[in-house]
DNA sequence: TCCCAGGACTACT
DNA sequence: AGTAGTCCTGGG
């Protein structure tokens, strides 16, 4: 177990579209991460943390959480290029962008597209299932997702068993891609936003939305975002704007190289704020 | 039973 | 260059 410094806010970072694979307690959360599952609780000071696999344990929880990054500066400079931000700002400060291995954001966010988050669960979870590790926390069983080595081994109806629909082709293809090596995931993280994005959407199954989450997500890449109904619910009640491209025109204008972040916070207040 | 939501691709102009 | 039709699942 270890303690952490309560000072982000662990329920908007998990519950706010960023993680699939979570379970919601009575007195915290369940999320499992590439290697291992962990279980959060908290009191007003401290985050505390399990997991059934304790070593490098809060390495990784400040990696996948983001800890390390000085949001409070960002938050403050994103105030003062925008004063319309600025509710959104304190209903979500603590908001973390989350850090995840890019092979799960990637059949994640392939999943994902024209579908509903119970269904994109329900997937995700069978492919775990099946062909992840089984691992025992806490005297219940959990399933981490699956190794490329494992996915490189499912046939298109493989995939289709794990109710993905239509999406299967795209997850074989891209699956095998990635083991091969043509679609190199490490070298997106040298590549600017924009390369990255032409590069992933080269690949059958990605279009723009699903790379922006991908480059989000899973490469900290923050001047990329999706841009969704919320999004575009806020631009137009608080400016004006209806159109993508006016909007992508103006977030950069404002937000400049922050403009993920930004919109992310605004999501989340739109979403769930009264 | 049908209908709908939800991204990206394909095959058309 | 732009767009209608299509792919599948789960839920109303």
């Amino acid at each position: 177990m270890i303690k952490i410094q309560n000072n982000f806010d662990l329920k908007s970072t998990i519950t706010c579209g960023q993680i699939f694979r979570f379970e919601e307690l009575a007195d915290g959360y369940i999320v499992i991460l590439d290697d291992r599952v962990i279980k959060l609780t908290y009191d007003i000071n401290y985050i505390y943390i399990e997991s059934n696999k304790e070593d490098n344990l809060e390495k990784i929880i400040r990696d996948y959480f983001d800890l390390d990054r000085d949001y409070e500066k960002i938050i403050g400079d994103i105030s003062k290029l925008d004063k319309t931000i600025k509710p959104a700002l304190v209903y979500s400060k603590g908001l973390k962008m989350i850090h995840q291995s890019p092979l799960i954001t990637i059949i994640e966010y392939i999943i994902s597209q024209n579908n509903r988050v119970p269904s994109i669960k329900n997937s995700l979870n069978l492919l775990s299932e099946k062909y992840g590790e089984k691992v025992t926390f806490k005297d219940k069983e959990y399933y981490l997702f699956p190794s490329i080595d494992k996915l490189s081994k499912l046939s298109v109806s493989d995939f289709r068993e794990c109710k993905v629909g239509f999406r299967d082709k795209y997850l074989y293809e891209i699956v095998k891609s990635i083991k091969e090596n043509k679609l190199d995931i490490n070298s997106i993280y040298e590549m600017n936003s924009e390369d990255a994005l032409k590069y992933l959407i080269n690949f059958k199954g990605i279009g723009n939305k699903v790379a922006s989450c991908i480059l989000l997500f899973a490469y900290q890449k923050f001047d990329v975002y999706p841009i969704d109904t919320w999004v575009k619910k806020f631009m137009f009640d608080e400016y004006g704007i209806k159109e993508e491209t006016k909007i992508r025109e103006y977030t950069k204008k404002i937000y400049k190289e922050y403009s993920g972040l930004a919109i992310q916070y605004m999501f989340n207040y739109k979403r769930n704020s009264k």
